[in-house]
DNA sequence: ACCCGATACATTGGCATGCGATGCATTGGA
DNA sequence: TCCAATGCATCGCATGCCAATGTATCGGGT
C-alpha cells in the first residue's frame, strides 16, 4: 500500500471524469459533453476534439462498449460501461482520492507560510 | 466567477507541487526530490528528466529565480520563489481546490450508483 | 423557400508534459 | 579500489488536450 500515485491520473483525469458520468447512465457523445458541463457546474468543457478520440481509447481498452442508434434524424452513437470500466472507475476513482489526498496536504503547509490573500470577489 | 476550469492544471499539476514545496523553503533539485517525496509519504516521485525541464520552464516564466552555490565540493543550484511565483501559486492553489471540488462532486454521484467496493486490506 | 444555429459524428496537426534512458562529474564509505 | 549516492542536464518517445476543420441533419424564424 502507499503505492507511488501514477502520474497517468495527472493526464487523463479527463477519463475519470467521462467514466463517472457514464456510470449515472449510458450517453452519447454530444450528451455527454452537456451532462458534464452540468455537473461541474459549467466549469468543466469536454471539447469534441477531445472527447471522441477519448471515448475510443476507452472502448478499444474495453471500458466502454458502444452501440449505433440510427432510428432517429440522428445518428447516434450511444456508450456505456462495461463490467471492466465499472471496476476500472472504481480503482481510478481510489487513486483520485489518495493524489488529492497528497496535494491538498501540500497545499495545507504552504498556508502556513504564505499569507492569506485578501479575498475579495 | 465560475470560470471554465483551465486544464492547464491537469497536466500541469507537477508545476503546482513544485512551487508548494519551494514556498516553504529554497531548495536545489535533488533537495526538491527528497521534500516531495518526504512530503507525500512517498506517494510522488519526481523524475530529474521531469524535474530539470520544470525547473528550468518556471525560471524561465519568472517564477522562480536561481542561484549556483559552488561553496562545497557538490555544485548546486538552488531555486527559490519569487513574488511572481507566489502570486502564481496562490491562483494555482485555488484553482485546484476548485478541479478537486468538481471531481469530488462526480465521484460522490457515482457512489450512489456503484456498490461500495468491499474495502479490505 | 431559405438561412442559420444547434445537434451529432469525426479527424488532423500543433503543442506541452511526463519520463525512461543516458551522460558526466564528484563525494564518501565499505 | 570500487560503487552507491549525490547532483546537474538533455534527448526522444509516448501521450493527452484542444482548436480548427469537415460533413451532415434537424428545426425554427423570417
Amino acid at each position: 500500500m502507499a503505492d507511488q500515485i501514477e502520474s497517468e491520473l495527472l493526464r487523463g483525469s479527463m477519463d475519470l471524469m467521462v467514466l463517472s458520468v457514464l456510470a449515472q447512465s449510458p450517453k452519447y457523445g454530444y450528451l455527454l459533453q452537456k451532462a458534464l458541463s452540468d455537473n461541474s457546474q459549467q466549469q468543466i468543457k469536454l471539447s469534441a476534439g477531445t472527447m471522441y478520440p477519448l471515448l475510443h481509447r476507452l472502448e478499444e481498452a474495453g471500458l466502454v462498449s458502444s452501440r449505433w442508434d440510427d432510428s432517429t434524424g440522428r445518428r447516434r452513437k450511444w456508450y456505456e460501461l462495461t463490467a471492466k470500466g465499472r471496476k476500472k472507475l472504481v480503482k481510478q476513482a481510489e487513486l483520485w482520492q489518495q493524489y488529492a489526498n497528497c496535494i491538498n496536504r501540500l497545499l495545507t503547509e504552504i498556508k502556513l507560510v504564505i499569507p492569506a490573500p485578501a479575498t475579495q470577489s
